[in-house]
DNA sequence: ATATAGTCTGGACTATGGTACAGAGTCAAG
DNA sequence: CTTGACTCTGTACCATAGTCCAGACTATAT
């Protein structure tokens, strides 16, 4: 119902800051908009679907680039869903193997941890030796 | 037993590249070390140690910043055992963090590829629509 | 002696995702 | 009409962790 509006308003509607908003259009995420005899850009409710896909994108772990790579499944003709599911499926195992790996850092540390019990000097830290240490385990 | 090497030597010997050995000393990772006549850099066990604690560190998700740090109170007469288990355990804190935050990514993700069927064109897809979405949940 | 391999410095460049100006022009309210 | 808020472009800069290069010099083996 708001027919167009500046960038400074879409920026609150969307909770994105104008500087990213222009960083977007620079990088092709946003389509460049209409301006208006001033120069200045003019947005419609559009430019808000596609920075709020932006923003739940970046808030499920997609890069910028993944993000740009969905907008551009969403518009070609011959592109499926099944596609877009792929993408998504794949990401949740990228997701799975980084959420694997920082548990197997998080296990190093707490092993380390209650290696130390937290008295003497830095000299006889267990932690530190125990990074210094060249050989596996 | 080694006495002083190059530093290919030492990049071979830590899997660390040359290019990396420098930006290290560059960052202050790495003091600066003895240099031949010739200008070369000459290096001991003491570098392999300490290129080995920095490797290390990083497998176990420090950042070079955290890292300078723990090399820092390792030789600070000022510093115990105590602040080494502090540093650790705040480290825990944030990859457990990290973790919750990548599960939660994970649940969103797997409730979107349940929600599609994988048929059909981009156009009905529930995972493109979701995304653009605008209402929490 | 010479060929090949190694090393030196300084600076540029990569990727990611922005942020921060300066200096000029524009819009809207009083 | 003036004032303050807004927007424009272009460029530089931030952090992170390196990587690569040119052009010069050195070390080592044959």
């Amino acid at each position: 119902m708001s027919g167009t509006f500046s960038i400074g308003r879409l920026a609150k509607r969307t909770q994105v800051s104008i500087e990213t908003i222009r960083f977007y259009e620079r990088k092709g995420l946003l389509p460049e908009p209409e301006r208006r005899a001033s120069g200045y850009r003019q947005y419609n409710d559009n430019a808000v679907g596609r920075l709020v896909f932006i923003r739940h994108g970046k808030e499920l772990g997609f890069s910028l680039a993944e993000i740009s790579d969905l907008l551009t499944l969403r518009v070609d003709p011959h592109t499926t869903c099944a596609d877009v599911k792929l993408r998504t499926d794949t990401k949740i195992s990228s997701v799975r193997e980084k959420v694997r790996s920082l548990q197997k850092i998080e296990q190093a540390l707490i092993n380390l941890s209650a290696a130390c019990r937290g008295l003497g000097p830095t000299s006889e830290c267990p932690i530190l030796e125990a990074l210094e240490t060249v050989g596996e385990a």
